[in-house]
DNA sequence: CAGTATCCGATGCGATACTG
DNA sequence: CAGTATCGCATCGGATACTG
């Protein structure tokens, strides 16, 4: 891609970080994301060598460091403070697109695996019940082959599982994938979706009662 | 352009403000420009073409308006307040570039026309001395085409032109492109500059002594 | 002044396959 | 797991010319 030919600042920065792709790579590493297929994870619709493209780019630009470690090949990508410092930008992006992106979610922009991910991640283990708690997720409305997941909550560990785990489930939630990803967005309250059946939970009283304190949320819910 | 398939409101905003030149278009948008060929002058390398399929794309998105007075017919272009909202963005952008981009500044990004106009826009009207003043800018490194402008500051007006308008000159600065840009960017000091020769200034001690005061700087010059 | 229209070429990027 | 390599198409956007 050509530069702008410009020497404001705006231009210079707008030249590394509009390619495509490139602030969801950063927004991936900013939420906490390392190593290559932690990555692949947040972007699922990039392909690995485009991936690879950028984050080469991204080095360049100084904005990671790519740092392996000398005993096992296995490369972590960690942003430097030029990197830390897209923050704001990429922070201010997601409130701007919360606040000001009216409408439906297209269709086409549901994910259940990328939901499910993102979810994995914000859940708080120390609101979560002490011990092992198993939750099994059921989007009724997609085909079945990408319809069930189960979290594993154990101690400060998520784990996010495409097969019943076989510990036995503690807690059931049936919904849909919007409901789903409307209640995560922070558009829709937990309790509403609830109260209108759009979410169903089936568990024990108190973990049923607990659930929305440690399922966390987006983190541009509350704008 | 495809879509990112994320429901994430940094993918989402994404969408919109990562294709090219629309960042510039923004700032542009954000600095006051409502005509035109106000904007172009703001993105002289983009096609007037890509200028009016952007525009056209930022009032879908429900970021600006166009607004054709029915009497004449001269549209503008104002920001809907989710355009005023994008504000942050464009200015964290900024304010990243101008941290953390280092090095000099490419040959390719100097632009005399596009310093000029920005200088023009950021004149203090307030700071600058009563009645018209004449400023001429040479310089001296440019083909002899684009090598000089006069500033003509008269109350709360600045006019930017290409050939001398006539009225005799109040101050000449004679310099090169790339010191009259770093001065401009913060990266120099202006005294500084002068002191080592890089700008030359002939005219009225007074209006020596206050140009600096009324010259104006980039908007992230205090980064 | 404020755009449209057209054309064409580079290249960005997606898809796929392959590797240590 | 963490990438490379290759290929080919679509499309983006630059250049240019034209218009009311």
């Amino acid at each position: 891609m050509e530069g702008y030919g410009q020497f404001c600042p705006v231009a210079l920065t707008a030249e590394i970080l509009t390619r495509r792709w490139t602030p969801l790579v950063v927004r991936e590493l900013l939420c906490g994301s390392v190593r290559f297929n932690e990555l692949r994870r947040g972007v699922p619709r990039m392909s690995s060598s485009l991936l690879c493209t950028r984050l080469a780019e991204l080095e360049d630009a100084g904005i990671l460091e790519r740092i392996v470690d000398d005993d096992g090949d296995h490369p972590e990508y960690h942003l430097t403070d030029a990197g830390l410092g897209l923050r704001p930008i990429i922070e201010s992006m997601g409130v701007w697109g919360k606040r000001w992106i009216k409408g439906d979610l297209r269709e086409e922009d549901l994910d259940a695996d990328l939901l499910m991910w993102d979810l994995r991640r914000r859940l708080s283990t120390e609101n979560a019940p002490d011990g092992r708690t198993v939750v099994h997720f059921h989007f009724e409305d997609r085909p079945k082959a990408g319809r069930d997941y189960w979290v594993v909550v154990d101690c400060d560990e998520v784990d996010l599982c495409r097969q019943d785990p076989g510990y036995g489930v503690d807690l059931h939630v049936v919904t849909d994938l919007r409901t789903m990803t409307a209640v995560w967005r922070g558009d829709e309250r937990y309790a509403e979706a609830l109260r209108r059946g759009d979410v169903r939970i089936r568990g024990p009283e108190d973990l049923r009662r607990s659930f929305p304190d440690w399922l966390g949320m987006s983190l541009f819910a509350g704008v």
